[in-house]
DNA sequence: TATGAATGAGGGTTCATTCAT
DNA sequence: TATGAATGAACCCTCATTCAT
C-alpha cells in the first residue's frame, strides 16, 4: 500500500541495517495481518525485497523474529506510559484521564500494537513459553500505574475499595478492544471500516464515552452503590 | 471382552449423529486451542477417534469445519440472550445488570466461546470472508439490546446522550476480554492460572467490579461530569 | 537397472505392504550409494514410484527410515551367522574356515551390507547415537564366535596366546573390507570394475587367500614365531 | 593491549600462507569428521577463523577444497612409504614386517588418514570422479609393493604361489581397519574409546597379533596347507 | 459409513557460493 | 586480501484433501 516500499530490484544493496528493518516491518505486517501460524516466512521475505533465505542471516528462527517483532511493537508502548506515570505526581483522576487517552491514542497511532497482543492472547500456548521477553518493563509499568491508583484512592480520589489491578485492567481492555474490534463495530453499524477519517473520528467519540463512564464509575464522591461483596486487593492463593 | 459381543470397543459402531457430535467437540477444543491455522485436522481426527478421511464426509473443508465450530458454540450464547432481553420489559438498570452477568457467566461456563471470539477477532482476514453466517441472529440481539438502552434512556435510567452502541461494546468488551486474558491478569499477580477454584472466584470479584464501575458510570443521575463532546449516535458516513 | 522396478504408473494402488517394501528398497539402494548426508529423500521416493511425502506415513524421518535399513540389511546377517555357530560344535579350524567364508559369501550377495556398514564406519557421529539397535542380536553372536574360538585354542586347534576378540576382528575386517573396496582393488590393477562375474572370480580367489594366510596363521602347531608381547585377552580399564 | 600495535589478535594479519593453512587444518577436522556431504564450509571457516567468503579466494569450491584435503593428508604416507620402501633392498621378511609397522604407526599418528580413507572408500561416487589425484605417486608406491614382495618370493621367503596383489591388500586393510572401528572394538569389549592411553596400547597389541598371524600365514616354510585353487598374478580380463 | 493409504503443493530452513565493500 | 551480507536452489518435512477398499 505504502508508496515508497523497498526498492523493488537495487541488485545487491549492502545494508545490513536497512535490510534488517526492511524484514522487521515486513515481518510486523504479516504477523499482524496472519498471526504466527498464519504468516509465512516466504511472503515476509517478499515483501522486504529480499531472498527468503536471508531471514535466517538475521534471525534464527521464525518465532526469533516472531519475538522482535512484539518487543518492537511493544516496547516503545510501555517506555512512553512509564515515563508518564513517572512524572506524574500529582494524584488526581486528571492523571488517570490522561493516561488513558494516551494509551487509546498510542494504539490509534500504532495500530499492529493492538493486533499483535489480540494474537497474542488467542494464542495461548505461545504465552506461556515466553511472555514477551520484556516481562521486567511491562511489570515496572503496571505496579506504577498500581501505585498512582493507590495514590489516588488514599487521597480520597478514587473509590477506596476497588481492586487497583482491576482499575486498571477495565480501562485497559476497553482501549485495547476498541481497536481490535473496530471494523467489526463499524460495519455492524453500516459503516465502512476502510474508511479510515471516520473510523478515527469514532474512535474519539468513544474513548468520551469510555473515559465518561469509567471515571464516573471510578470517582470516589460518585456513589451509593453497594460496593462489591468481597473486600479489596485479595490475593489469589 | 467377549469376542462376539456388540460393540466391544464402545465406537466400532456406525453411528454418524455420534461422529458428527464427536467431531465438533474435537475441532472446537483444537480450534480454541490453536487457532484456524494452528489447528491440525488429523489432531480433531484423532481425538475424535475417528478415520481424518471421514471429516470429509461431515465437512466441505476444514473451513467449514471451523465454521462449524464457530456458529455452535456462539448462537446458544446469542439465543440466550435474546430470549433474556425479549422477556425483559421493565426498562430499569436492573435488566442491564443482570444481562452482564449472564453474559459473563455464560462466558465463564463456556470458555471456548471466549477463546474462539479472540481468533476471530485476532484474525481479522477470516472475518471479512465470512462473519459468522448467524449474522441475523447475531444483528437482531444485538438491536434488542440497543433497543432495551434507549428505553432505558427515554425512562431516565440512564444518561441520555451515551451512545447505545458504545454501552453495549464496553460491557461486552469487559466481558470477553476478562476470559481471553484471565490467565495473563493471574499470572502477572503472582497466582496459578491452572487453579480452577480461585481463579473463578478472582473472576466473580472482577465482575462485581465491572458492574459498579460501569453502573455508577451510565446511570442518569450519577454524573456532573460534562458530556462526551459529539452528541451521540451519530453514523458513519 | 532392474526390468521389475515398482509399477510407473499404476494410479493409487492401495497397497502398504508393497509401499514400505518398496520404500526399504529404494532407501537401501540410495542410502548404499550416497549414505546418510547424501541421500535424497525425494530420490528414494521416486524411486520407490511414491509421492515423498509418503515416506512420512511409514517412517517417522529420514534418521528413522535409515535405521530400518540398516537393520534389514543386517539382521539378516548377524541370523544366519548366530544359526551357524550355534550349531558347529566340533571345535576344528573347520567350523572358523566355513565360517569365513560364509561371512564373506554373504556379503558377496549382499553387496549393500558391507558399504552399509562402510558408510556406518566412517560415520563415527551417528555410531554414537544409535549403535544399530539389534546390538544384542550381533553381541550375542559376537559372544558366541568368540566362545567358539576359546574351545578351538581349549582343544589345542588354535594358538592358546591369540586374542579371540582380535581373531575375530582380522577375518570379519578382511572379510568387509574386501566389498568395500573392491572396486579400486580391480581399477588399480587394470582391471574393469563393473564386469560382474570376473570381479566375483576375483573376490573367490581372494577369500583362499585370505583363508591359507589366516587359517595357517592361527593354527596351533604352525609357529615358532614368538608370541605377541602382552598376554592375551586384557580388558581394558 | 596497546591499541596501535600491530596485530592486537594475532590473526587480523594479512598471512595468505597461514590462511590456507587453517582452512586446511579446519577442513581436515571437519571432513573427517562429517565426510564430504556432512561437512559444513561455514564450520570449517568459523574453525579457521576467517569468514566463510574466503575459503573461495584459495579453493574453487568445497570439493576441491576436500580433495586438497585429502592429497595433504595421504600424499605424506605414500611418500614415506616409498622411501622405505626404495631404501629396504634385503628382501627378507623383515622389510615386510617393517612396512607394516611403519603402516600401522603412521595411522596411529595421523588418525585423519584413516578416517579419511574411509570416507573415501564408502562414498564409491566420489571415487570415480577423482581418484585422488596422486595416482601416480600412488601407484608407484604400490607395485615398489609388489615389487619387493616378488623379491621375498623369488628369495624364498614368501610362499611363492601367493598373489603379491592380495598379500599386499591383507595388511593394508587389517591396518586400516582397526583405525577406522577401534572405537566400535573398544566399547563392544566394554572399554572406553575416549581413554587415548589405553585406546593406543590395545592397537599395539593388536599389530603384534596381526603380524604374527600374518606374516606366520605368509612364510614360505609354514605351510603344508593346499595352495588356493587358482594360479596366482592372474588379470582380471 | 468407515478406513487409512495416497497425493502433492508448499512451508520453514540450510547452505554452497557470489559479490559489494 | 578480507569481510559478511546477499542469493537462490534445494532439502526435509507437514498437512489438507482425495480415493480405493
Amino acid at each position: 500500500m505504502s508508496a515508497t516500499g523497498p526498492s523493488p530490484k537495487t541488485k545487491r544493496t549492502r545494508d545490513p541495517e536497512r535490510t534488517r528493518a526492511a524484514l522487521l516491518l515486513a515481518a510486523r505486517s504479516e504477523f499482524m495481518e496472519h498471526g504466527f501460524n498464519g504468516a509465512r516466512t516466504s511472503t515476509i521475505a517478499k515483501q522486504a525485497g529480499v531472498p527468503s533465505g536471508l531471514i535466517y542471516h538475521y534471525f534464527e528462527n521464525k518465532q526469533t523474529l516472531y519475538q522482535a517483532v512484539m518487543e518492537g511493537s511493544l516496547a516503545p508502548y510501555f517506555e512512553n506510559l512509564h515515563e508518564l506515570l513517572e512524572g506524574a505526581t500529582s494524584p488526581d483522576l486528571q492523571l488517570l484521564e490522561s493516561s488513558i487517552r494516551m494509551y487509546f491514542e498510542f494504539l490509534q497511532d500504532n495500530p499492529h500494537a493492538a493486533r499483535l497482543m489480540a494474537w497474542w492472547h488467542a494464542d495461548e500456548g505461545w504465552r506461556r513459553g515466553a511472555p514477551i521477553k520484556e516481562a521486567e518493563l511491562c511489570a515496572d509499568t503496571q505496579s506504577l500505574g498500581l501505585q498512582r491508583i493507590r495514590e489516588a484512592q488514599a487521597a480520597g480520589c478514587i473509590k477506596p475499595h476497588l481492586d487497583p489491578g482491576f482499575v486498571v485492567k477495565v480501562f485497559v481492555d476497553l482501549c485495547m478492544q476498541w481497536h481490535v474490534s473496530v471494523g467489526e463495530h463499524v460495519a455492524a453499524h453500516g459503516g465502512d471500516p476502510d474508511h479510515a477519517p471516520s473510523v478515527r473520528a469514532l474512535g474519539e467519540r468513544y474513548i468520551d464515552h469510555v473515559i465518561e463512564i469509567f471515571m464516573s464509575g471510578v470517582r470516589a464522591d460518585s456513589a451509593p452503590t453497594p460496593p462489591p461483596s468481597n473486600s479489596s486487593e485479595e490475593k489469589l492463593s
